[in-house]
DNA sequence: AGTGAAAAACAATGGCG
DNA sequence: CGCCATTGTTTTTCACT
């Protein structure tokens, strides 16, 4: 999983395109829909694997089948933008299992996170016991999602 | 993949959790990794398929490597909340290829995106040619991500 | 860079305790 | 639910172009 830039020609991207929206197509199977071989698609796999272009497989779950039926969209300003400040903070939200994903953003709110949770009583819990006691953390402001419209996070890319 | 609500014992969770991690663990790895046999995990595995508790399998790839640098999130408000608009605007962003994510939140904004772009001259034409020549669209704001700290999306399950 | 065929690994199923 | 055996698929490697 070295991280060169790697050379990714139109095979490349059409293998990438057919495995992000079925990653359990077989070789063979990507093969034909793009005209080439089990055995090249294999090798391109695992040379893009190697390169970290493919960062990995996962499976994607169905959240509210596990009883996470809580998206919220939280804004954290900081209180001062101090080097120590702001690493202790990147330090937390990577630890906190609830963040999904959490962005430096331009404009007034310093970060974005993205944070499931069960329910609405689990969000307060999560901003008042994990976020707000942290000294670095100025103010929050968070947004619940009441309905997801999309959420296939696929890549668009050209081909 | 019917959607049913469906028991989840111990097992599934441990099942998914392996799964989400790294999709391309074989039953007998995931198996030995929570002390049940590979035939078992295949029966629940397929079970969870069946069941849409696995929505898909799909490829995370960097979105760096295939050209696009730039992620940002962006909030629109609808011009009147007539279901006409509203309707015509989920049609909008659902086949909209740049758009990763479309929630409905709380809040003054109606609708969150997260867009991914090659640069920022693709957002703004995203934004001036795709969202707001769109009547339901009465303004936007958006915000760019300039590092992305945790970009996992695994969701936190309870075991 | 590509194909096709052989070898090795894996998934899926059924039967039994 | 574990264990075992079987079958069909799939991945991976090799020889060749």
């Amino acid at each position: 999983m070295v991280h060169d830039m790697v050379e990714i020609d139109g095979f490349d991207r059409k293998i990438l395109a057919q495995l992000q929206e079925d990653a359990s197509r077989t070789n063979q199977q990507v093969g034909e829909r793009i005209g080439l071989s089990a055995s090249q698609v294999s090798r391109r796999r695992q040379r893009l694997e190697e390169a970290g272009v493919v960062r990995r497989y996962r499976a994607d779950i169905d959240p509210a089948a596990v009883g996470l039926a809580v998206v919220a969209f939280v804004g954290v300003a900081l209180n001062a933008h101090s080097r120590q400040n702001a690493r202790r903070f990147r330090d937390l939200v990577r630890s906190l299992p609830e963040v999904q994903e959490a962005h430096v953003l331009t404009g007034d709110m310093d970060y974005m996170l993205k944070v499931v949770v069960a329910d609405l009583a689990a969000l307060s819990v999560f901003i008042n016991d994990e976020l707000l006691p942290h000294d670095a953390v100025r103010n929050v402001r968070s947004s619940i999602a009441m309905e997801t419209l999309k959420d296939d996070n696929r890549l668009p890319f050209a081909m």
